[in-house]
RNA sequence: GCGGAUAUGGUGAAGUGGUUAUCACCUGAGGUUUCCAACCUCAUGUCGUGGGUUCGAUUCCCGCUAUCCGCACCA
């Protein structure tokens, strides 16, 4: 199977003619010569990318204390900084003034510097010109200086001239961090909970390639769930030691190795490096099975510990097989606090944080040196309040008095009459803390683009033809049923249309009408779409009410009364 | 971004410095047909884009855009 899909770049024009073709996907802009990098979903498409968010979505939600949140796309600069898109984490890149040529400056460096990820702009540069690098693609040395390499659109809000600078995001997650303090409120301050968003993400790809696996503007569906580092949860991963997993772990200067694990082993070993990262992994390999993903064409491959983006501790990507090789279509890391912490310091905001009770309550007793307030006021003034901080916050209460506390090279001196030495009680409840935060992130048109992949069927129905059936799982069809009168005379056509207004308004289910041409030939434009039940009305459907009831993967046929089919029809899903 | 190839109806292809650009499939209308892309008649729709050469360019040349392959970049 995975001999056959790669490298068979003809089936994989002919899906790509079929889907645009049927209205599934298109290049944008076409008739304006086209923008690499921008995709348009069709009247089928439109509707498959639909079902995929929504079964997705439910998948989530219905776990019960996960939200679904919805945050602007444009984001301010500050947000960004804090994040880490721009500024000391941003690659840098130089170019060739002779050729043109862009390459990652710290690539160029290796072999000549230890660590030269660590470098900045202009450092970068006399490197390069101390270690005199040639251009890998022109053996000239004449580089421009080093830029970072920023891959995001960038706008302004408000008039250009006053306005504020801003970028379109490049992720949803940090609409999930910004309302964390409403999320805290919406779960009562009680950790664990998630909350999802699924929206457009915009990256300026220097150079889009492979359709829609590099999009500049794309789908995404990000899960953000908060926990308590130290709050044990249990998981049942037991549940689905049925399931093995296709595992690379980071093989640490050994060959990376696949390796079949259940989720509960792969923990208790330790390759997964924590329970919850587990059970995402578990979680999302079944809802991928669901939508359509061929479950021996996946596997989840660990990040190794150099190319773990900055703030995870544990990072695994779910990849999945198709014309272009493994493709990452989702990543769960585990962030730590980085991304809330980042966001308390940069907005000074103190409230990206979560409350911990102690078990049991720690009393501590302890001897303060306590200022009186109505002798150091008058004496003071308004060094007062920096008089009585630095008095409350002593350790140890001073031996004698009077004192001497200096402050911006003035002194002042605190006499024993000015403090009350006495044993307090402090009774400490709990503690703030900074949530830890795991992060499902999955990218939708990459799903998509499998799916399409893996239920595209060609099969020889007759010598040398290809019969093309796209088996999409009946949750993600954009058409559910097709009601075909086997003519469109005597009244077939008429009871095969009150049909299709009889199973449309069963919610949810989307029926279609099709009475053009031969019957074999419709019942080909059904499969090769996907329609997983064809519905043929025929003489003996006017005598007797029933209708014959075609499944399209087996293309059995079942002769049913319209009532048993309607009750069919309801429960299908 | 570099190098190579390519760009012709909705899809897949052929072809040409000169009247109305060809074929198959698809799509629509009508006919025929008792269940898996049948057949007949008719119809719709096209030379990626801008410029140059030329009396005349879909064809030759150049730029741009896009696609595919390789490099680079990216996840």
């Amino acid at each position: 199977m995975l001999k056959q899909m790669i490298g068979d770049e003809a089936k994989s024009r002919r899906l790509m003619s079929l889907l645009k073709k049927r209205g599934f996907l298109q290049p944008a802009f076409e008739i304006y010569g086209g923008v690499a990098g921008l995709y348009d979903y069709g009247p089928l498409g439109g509707r498959l990318r639909r079902k995929v968010m929504q079964k997705w979505l439910n998948h989530w939600i219905s776990l019960g204390n996960i939200v679904e949140i919805d945050s602007p796309t444009i984001t301010p600069e500050e947000v960004l900084k804090a994040s880490g898109h721009i500024g000391a984490f941003n690659d840098y890149a130089s170019e060739c003034n002779s050729c043109n040529s862009i390459f990652r400056s710290d690539h160029l460096l290796e072999g000549f510097h230890t660590n030269p990820d660590s470098l900045d702009g202009s450092s970068l540069d006399s490197e390069i010109e101390l270690h005199k690098i040639p251009c890998p693609s022109c053996s000239k040395v004449d580089w421009l200086p080093a830029k970072p390499l920023n891959l995001m659109f960038s706008t302004t809000i408000g008039s250009s001239k006053i306005g504020r600078k801003a970028y379109m995001r490049p992720e949803t997650a940090q609409g999930m961090f910004l309302q964390f303090p409403s999320i805290y409120r919406h779960f009562r301050s009680k950790l664990p909970f998630g909350a999802v968003q699924m929206g457009k993400g915009y990256r300026n790809e220097i150079s889009p390639r492979q359709g829609m696996i590099r999009l500049r503007e794309f789908n995404m569906a990000e899960l953000e769930y908060f926990i308590d580092p130290l709050m044990k949860i249990e998981h049942k991963l037991n549940e689905w030691d049925s399931i093995k997993l296709k595992l690379i772990p980071d093989p640490v200067g050994n060959d990376p190795e696949e390796i079949l694990l259940s989720v509960s082993d792969a923990v208790k070993k330790g390759i997964i490096r924590h329970q919850t990262v587990g059970w995402f992994m578990i979680k999302t390999y079944e809802l991928m099975s669901e939508l359509g993903i061929n479950s021996e064409l996946m596997r989840f491959r660990q990040h190794e510990g150099d190319e773990m983006a900055h703030y995870a501790t544990d990072c695994w990507d779910l990849e999945i097989f198709g014309g272009y090789g493994w493709i990452e279509c989702v990543g769960i890391a585990y962030r730590g606090c980085y991304d809330l912490e980042a966001h308390q310091k940069s907005s000074k905001s103190n409230e990206l944080r979560a409350w911990r009770d102690f078990e049991e309550h720690i009393t501590v007793e302890k001897r303060v040196c306590s200022p009186i307030q109505s002798k150091i006021g008058p004496v003071f003034k308004d060094k007062s309040k920096f008089i009585t901080d630095y008095l409350e916050s002593l350790e140890e209460i001073p031996q004698k008095f009077p004192i001497v506390i200096a402050n911006q090279g003035e002194e002042h001196i605190i006499e024993s009459d000015m403090v009350e030495i006495k044993n307090t009680k402090i009774i400490q409840r709990g503690e703030w803390f900074i949530p830890h935060v795991i992060e499902p992130a999955f990218g939708i048109d990459r799903i998509i683009w499998h799916i399409l992949e893996h239920s595209h069927k060609e099969i020889s129905k007759k010598d040398d033809e290809n019969y093309t059936v796209l088996s999409l799982n009946s949750d993600v069809v954009p058409i559910d049923f097709s009601v075909y009168p086997l003519f469109e005379k005597d009244g077939m056509g008429l009871a095969s249309k009150k049909i299709v207004e009889n199973i449309r308004s069963i919610k949810g289910i989307n029926a279609n009408y099709d009475g053009s041409k031969s019957i074999g030939r419709r019942y080909a434009r059904g499969d090769e779409v996907g329609v997983p039940f064809a519905i043929t009305v025929d003489h003996q459907s006017l005598e007797d009410n029933t209708i014959t009831l075609r499944e399209r993967d087996s293309q059995n046929q079942k002769r049913m009364s319209i009532e048993d089919l309607l009750k069919f029809v309801s429960e299908y899903k």
